[in-house]
DNA sequence: ATCTTGATGGTACAGCCGTATCACGTACGT
DNA sequence: ACGTACGTGATACGGCTGTACCATCAAGAT
């Protein structure tokens, strides 16, 4: 046999291909042709790795999900050697917010794979909607150990603020991405309902436990 | 000459069509035959009232923003005779959240044409968010008046306030379109987050004024 | 009555898309 | 050494897309 590849790492680096182009030109603007020239491949192999483009597109979704996760990490670990609720987050929040490239482009093609996971059922709700269920629990829990941290206010909802602010994110998201809003003040206004929730129970200290 | 027809009504027709294909089946799915056949008219005529593809979606994209301007106005007036500004922030916010066909097609398409403006530079930013910057004043201007009647908290920043109930609005559509979230539960977070807002000021008598 | 012009139908054309097919070289198992 | 399976290239094919072209009918103007 020839040189053997690794299979998963080639497949990685086309569907790091289709997320660049999909965020330049739009993911509904996508061929195989023009993920082939981007990730310097011939067509045949795009098809050898994908056999169609239906798989090409479920693969390029989870590897996005996949580096959105990192990103998040890398945005928590960025936040200090021990960084607490609030600061965790909040690096969850702003990571969807598209301030840099990388953030616009995530915002952008992950709300195009949305959209089309209405209509086509190919991109089933089942594997997309995994993703956003994880994060609402992973913030639901954090608010609540910031509740019980006395960091935040004990009176509230714990995963109705988490549906909340992953609500309002997404949204303050989309219209940074048209040109509505500045990400500057996307920030501001999620700040601002961060500063609401986070705050001390009435005539108690932050005490730990 | 032959019957002389209305072109703007012919023009509303079919862009109807295309809002109804677009609903069904995704509007990066649409074409030109589908909207004809939709319509119930030859393609020729889709060429002739809209000579190209591009003038037929920019077309549709204001008549959606009409009709969903018309529905805004007509859930205000079925909130009663004389509805407070409460009622009217409730209109204007759930008629926006993807609870029946009509407003379920019409998240979707909107979102559709919102990621199609970021790469597309004939559905350039310019009419697009025109709308929603309308929608923004309209929101803060409310939420001010409830203030100065005493029905909402006078210590919140109106504007603030609006862009993060509209950008919350949005976020939830989103996740009720996916179908990662329930209609009823969306609303359910937005009353929350209505009701905080709409408290009296402490020790205010809600008079008029 | 004829000419003009708006409205409509049918259809052809060039281009792109995803997919399939054929061909070839190469490196490992035997 | 040799055959076999993997990796890769080139290219063809059918279908769909937006657009353009040609023809026709109808009704008002002259």
């Amino acid at each position: 046999m020839p040189k053997r590849v690794d299979h998963a790492e080639r497949r990685d680096q086309i569907a790091e291909a289709l997320l660049r182009v999909a965020g330049r030109r739009g993911l509904h603007a996508v061929g195989m042709r023009d993920v082939a020239a981007e990730a310097g491949v011939s067509l045949r192999l795009v098809q050898y790795y994908f056999e169609t483009k239906e798989k090409l597109l479920l693969h390029g979704l989870r590897h996005l999900a996949a580096r959105f996760g990192e990103r998040v990490t890398a945005r928590i670990g960025a936040a200090g050697p021990a960084p607490g609720p609030r600061e965790r987050v909040e690096a969850m929040l702003t990571a969807a917010l598209p301030t840099d490239e990388e953030s616009r482009t995530f915002h952008l093609v992950y709300t195009s794979y949305a959209v089309l996971s209405v209509t086509d059922p190919a991109l089933a709700a089942q594997p997309f909607i995994k993703d956003p269920d994880a994060a609402e629990s992973a913030l639901t829990e954090l608010l609540r150990q910031a509740q019980e941290s006395g960091l935040a206010r004990p009176d509230l909802d714990a995963r109705l603020e988490a549906v909340g602010l992953l609500a309002l994110s997404a949204g303050l998201g989309t219209s940074v991405l048209v040109g509505q809003r500045t990400p500057e003040s996307a920030i501001t206004v999620l700040t601002h309902h961060l500063d609401r929730i986070f705050q001390p129970a009435p005539g108690a200290q932050p005490a730990a436990g």
